[in-house]
RNA sequence: GCGCCUGUAGCUCAGUUGGAUAGAGCAUCAGCCUUCUAAGCUGAGGGUCAAUGGUUCGAGUCCAUUCAGGCGUACCA
């Protein structure tokens, strides 16, 4: 699809005419600005030039307004403003036009071709199988969610992987717990390990091996069944979990591949080479302090294992050589400082890092009226994501965790998100979707909703001022989404979402929809109804909730 | 101690990569339903953008220092 874009189009113009009259600048931004009376876009452009031309900006604006050539049925008037902006007005009729690009497109409206053909990777979730998602991990789920879909918005072809490791101490105690619960249930008093996984679900497994075997295993603590039977089960209800928000993960890539295709020897041998590891008190270690870091790593430990950093570096590698032209992570703030390690790894292996992104994001925590519910892995008292689920709801959840930066530390209101009500901002959004539904319901004998998509209204009869408002905000929707793609941070799409919302609502308390004394109007109206629905639905898409006919 | 993140209205947070008069929701107060969904709309009050200094035409945004909170700072992952 063609991307007739307003902010592109004002580029190219002042381009020429900066060209025209001999200018060369760096850069300059095209701007909507806050107050509408500075018209629809604003270029800074003259004020950069100002300080190198010593020159007066209101001046030099003047002198490329002077220059300009431009299609005055898009754009109705250029004007300086305050310091030296240049201000554009568009006209209705461009963004009318919009309208119809819009019926037009469809499911599509919004998409851009931007990175198409480019393949991307995102991974992230990754929890290893040593237990279940808990509520705290829902942030890092939705987020790799939405961000997915950005990515794909954006054009990119998106991978969505899943690290994890099956092996190592970790698991290792996994099993231990798994023997302890299933030797409860043969003799009660049998000690449980002192680090050993609580919660509930270790319960359920050594009960599902207890079923199974019967007490044929009360002597074998080592028996691969404890451990396989763990992961499994994990691994089972993780994905469970994930697929209640329609996570598919087109990979799963298991940590122990890395040492059985020899990924780990060569670079350790990669690192040895360039004199950039060392051996010390039978540990390989990483040299690390001369590059910013507070100390050299253990890569290798002295007992031969690695440490969680050379499959780290090792499984990066293997991204950038599976061609991707972006790589994307997603990690809580507790990994904040590894990354970097991993970043320099690879750079230390020969590798650039300039298409890979990391994105951190920090702790949540959750809050109800009552209490503040604690996350602790130790605890029996484990709040689970499931729990989260079925307390606040899928969308709400997705919308909560979506809603704010990811720099933020979130606050998730369990309360706000349970409540079915005006207080609740997911279904501010989702009740404007649903009211569009009513109205297109009700509209039968006007026009039948499967024949919207034929443009055939008469659109100078959208005109007033609440019609073209709702219209400028629903024009600005695929801008919206190459933004926040480019950005990764689906929480603007939500901003925009709300104004585009809150137009809607405006536009629909003022003006009557459907009248059956004036059906052209009706009709016109019905287009632009269609329309915002159009676009809250592909918004409602990218950020992962679902846009209900009815509440 | 050191590293990263954060500090904006009573609360939870936006702030378009340095732009024009500081924004929203909730909470508080005052209005609007015999008419397509009032889960809505309209209005009011509420701010030393943590503090100080700097950079420039211009700073909530960039830099430095200080204060406060979070997360790290393992031969755990």
């Amino acid at each position: 699809m063609k991307e007739e874009n307003m902010i592109e189009y004002i580029r190219t113009i002042i381009d020429i005419a900066l060209a025209s009259l001999g200018y060369t600048i760096k850069e300059y931004k095209i701007d909507k600005p806050k107050n509408e009376s500075f018209g629809d876009f604003s270029v800074n452009a003259a004020m950069s030039l100002a300080s190198e031309l010593k020159e007066n900006p209101r001046n030099i604006a003047a002198g490329i307004i002077g220059r300009l050539e431009y299609d005055n049925t898009k754009i109705s008037k250029i004007t300086v403003a305050g310091a030296g902006f240049i201000n554009f007005f568009i006209s209705d009729d461009y963004y009318k036009s919009v309208l119809i690009k819009i019926l037009e497109e469809k499911d599509n409206y919004g998409r851009s071709c931007l990175n198409e053909g480019k393949t991307a990777n995102l991974e992230w979730v990754s929890a290893n199988p040593t237990g279940l998602l808990h509520a705290g991990h829902g942030r890092q789920v939705c987020l790799g969610k939405a961000i997915a879909n950005l990515l794909e918005w954006s054009g990119y072809e998106v991978t969505r992987e899943y690290y994890y490791n099956d092996a190592g101490n970790q698991m290792n105690m996994l099993s231990k717990s798994v023997y302890a619960r299933y030797m409860q249930l043969i003799t009660p008093d049998f000690p449980f390990p002192p680090d050993g996984y609580h919660g509930e679900y270790i319960k359920e497994i050594a009960k599902i091996i207890f079923n199974n075997k019967g007490d044929a295993l009360k002597d074998k603590e080592d028996d691969i069944l404890f451990r396989e039977t763990a992961e499994q089960y994990n691994f089972g209800r993780i994905k469970e979990t994930l697929g209640k928000f329609n996570i598919k993960h087109d990979v799963f890539f298991n940590e122990t591949s890395l040492y059985s295709q020899g990924d780990l020897k060569v670079l350790l041998e990669k690192f040895r080479e360039n004199n950039l590891s060392y051996e010390k008190e039978g540990a390989v270690w990483l040299k690390m302090e001369d590059e910013g870091f507070e100390k050299d790593k253990v890569i290798v430990k002295s007992t031969g294992e690695p440490t969680y950093r050379l499959p780290d570096i090792a499984y990066h590698i293997n991204k950038i050589k599976r061609g991707f032209d972006f790589i994307v992570d997603i990690f809580g703030s507790d990994h904040g400082d590894t990354y970097k390690e991993v970043l320099f790894g690879i750079r230390a292996a020969g590798y650039s890092t300039e298409n890979i992104k990391v994105i951190i994001h920090q702790m949540v925590t959750f809050k109800t009226a009552a209490e503040s519910v604690k996350m602790s892995k130790r605890s029996d008292k484990v709040y689970l994501l499931d729990d989260l689920i079925s307390d606040a709801g899928i969308d709400a959840t997705q919308f909560f965790f979506v809603m704010r930066a990811p720099g933020t530390q979130l606050d998730f209101d369990i309360d706000l998100a349970r409540e079915q009500s005006d207080k609740n901002p997911v279904y501010y959004l989702q009740y404007a979707h649903a009211r569009i539904c009513g109205i297109l319901r009700n509209a039968g004998e006007i026009i039948s909703p499967e024949k919207i998509c034929a443009p055939d209204f008469r659109y100078e009869l959208i005109n007033n001022s609440d019609e073209i408002d709702l219209l400028k905000i629903l024009s600005l929707f695929p801008h919206e989404i190459s933004e926040a793609s480019y950005a990764l941070e689906p929480h603007r799409i939500i901003n925009y979402l709300n104004r585009t919302a809150e137009a809607f609502h405006k536009f629909y308390h003022n003006n009557r929809v459907i009248d059956a004394g004036n059906s052209e109007l009706s009709k016109a109206r019905l287009y632009l109804c269609y329309a915002a629905k159009q676009v809250l639905k592909n918004g409602f898409d990218v950020i992962g909730i679902s846009a209900p006919e009815r509440m």
